[in-house]
DNA sequence: TGAATTAACTTGACCGGTCACATTAGATGC
DNA sequence: GCATCTAATGTGACCGGTCAAGTTAATTCA
């Protein structure tokens, strides 16, 4: 079955054409110095004999391969790196660039930095939204390695490509508040990750800046389960509220629940605002008002970011900041 | 910023050790031939350096990557793929492989191939539910690369792993059966993908096998939207039915709310099994009973079964199927 | 005691490209 | 008509490993 007959190089082809071998790689890599026929005539042999060139030698010769690499540290988004990575192996192609995946902890980030540089990664995408990664350990790890984080990290000396939080949630607060809502409970992401953090920080603010206060919150981790429990404890504390900031669509969902449960009628009793805009939210009942993410951009302006920094590594370290948007649906109404 | 300082090679290595660079090779490779106290020494040496083989000349020279690439083709499993690319990975890992991830369509699939081939990939995931996907082209693009699909291909002569989709729908059938259903509806996965075929067939058949007959049925594509539309159509029908079958919980949360608009009561009115058993499955309204597919095992699976095609590429080309089970919930009761 | 074995290394070739530099030949300038 | 330039190609070294075959010295055995 695995026939595998053994691949043309640039030798076989340099044969056939009559010329040096070193010739055809001036044609592999468009580069001048070529007759305009010979180059078609061994554009020719290449594509009859199904060449392509051997991508381990070149990696060795340049010393680079042309490859990204994601790293994943610990967190599980709930379900949205899958569409991610897929849009950013989209973006990462038609770059001429591969999109490697690899999982990893917390305490083996250096060992996966390192095998990075074994393997000549050109640049790493990394996903570590939690709040103890701190500059230091990682520019030490990258081993020089081009890096763009995935989040929102102010004041990172990191490059980093992430939707501003602190927007998201003034967002959020303010259309409760432009709605009447005074009395407001939250379920933010957990603070241990960058995300929650500026939220859960961001909601205080602003309801500060109105002489308010954040009544209840619970945090969550981006289950719905967690949604659902913080909920009930919420609800068990007996405090009044009428508007909720729910950190996801998806813990939303299990707050809407034990909401449901506790025979409370949305958005009658009370208000509820996520974050996200997945398609759930559409299905929910009722449908959620919600922040929008737009995550293909993210994906997108990720893998561009990186190949700049790649291609100019003497960039300051910097970053790209996107904008969340409202979408207001049913979930919410004046008090 | 990006200080790269030269990484060492197994000849730095050797200098430092007072050896021939072949023996850190033999080193490296845990290959016998070299004494306790010279291994010992060497080992320290690339430690204290920092050394890491370089994977581009290692592969240069073996002619393998120690890769895996999971090629997706056209179609979005609705956000499970993500998980499945960090256990896979995790899994791939655990042997001492990376895992690609790469985006094709139907069309470029040869293409897909050929770049794994030039790039020594060891072995293919391939993601390519389309029914269309014949064996020939399949066999004779892979370019002798060990492959395992991941689907439920029965009869096909390359390798895969997946459900048992003829099992899992007549599990959903027969509970409905069970509980007295006979008019029963179904919202199946489009039949242009394997695992929606099978379903859809099997449902005819054990409904036929009781003399029964399926009396509505619009095909979905994964997404909530199509729940929803394709339960609207199925109600403008005005057909009687008792019993419904939704080909994933996300449809038939879709579905939910289309039955809910139409002041349905479910399971009262009407009684609800779908498939997955995604989280989301708990926090509908009732929470649905459904066929629950282990993913984890599929995913581990796959790669396990890969790695054996690897090891000995004579294998003949079969499969593994996993059998999936029944859980029952809120959304079906007996008529 | 001397030949045969074996453990521990060493040697040289090779994998398939890229890159800097040398060479050749035809075109150009004066 | 001769020196000069340039386009087109050839040459040799190198990237950092692996592998098969050779060498050396210590050990075993008759």
């Amino acid at each position: 079955m695995a026939t595998n007959k053994k691949q043309p190089t640039i030798r076989d082809i340099a044969k056939l054409a009559g010329v040096s071998y070193q010739t055809v790689s001036l044609v592999i890599n468009g580069k001048p110095g070529v007759s305009e026929k010979t180059r078609r005539e061994i554009t020719r042999l290449m594509e009859e004999h199904d060449f392509r060139p051997n991508r381990a030698a070149q990696m060795l010769s340049t010393n680079r391969s042309n490859t990204l690499e994601v790293i994943v540290v610990d967190v599980d988004y709930g379900g949205r790196l899958a569409d991610s990575t897929k849009n950013m192996a989209r973006a990462a192609k038609e770059a001429g660039y591969s999109l490697l995946i690899s999982e990893s902890t917390a305490d083996r980030l250096e060992a996966a930095f390192e095998s990075c540089a074994a393997r000549l990664v050109d640049g790493v995408i990394l996903y570590a939204p939690a709040m103890h990664m701190d500059d230091e350990r990682l520019i030490k790890a990258t081993h020089g390695i081009p890096m763009v984080r995935r989040d929102y990290v102010p004041g990172s000396r990191v490059a980093w490509v992430g939707f501003d939080q602190v927007y998201a949630a003034r967002l959020a607060v303010e259309h409760l508040l432009a709605l009447g809502h005074h009395q407001i409970a939250a379920i933010p992401p957990t603070s241990k990750l960058h995300n929650g953090y500026w939220r859960h920080a961001t909601i205080r603010n602003v309801l500060h800046e109105h002489g308010l206060t954040l009544l209840a919150s619970v945090e969550g981790d981006y289950s719905m389960r967690s949604g659902y429990t913080a909920m009930q404890q919420i609800l068990a504390t007996g405090i009044a509220f009428t508007g909720l900031i729910v950190g996801t669509d998806g813990m939303a969902l299990g707050a809407l629940r034990a909401l449901h449960e506790a025979k409370l009628c949305i958005p009658d009793d009370i208000s509820v605002i996520s974050f996200d805009n997945s398609e759930l939210s559409l299905y929910t009942e009722p449908p959620l008002t919600t922040i929008e993410f737009e995550f293909v951009k993210q994906d997108e302006l990720t893998i561009k970011y990186l190949l700049e920094i790649i291609a100019d590594p003497e960039t300051e370290y910097h970053h790209r900041i996107l904008t969340p948007n409202l979408l207001v649906r049913d979930s919410t109404r004046t008090l």
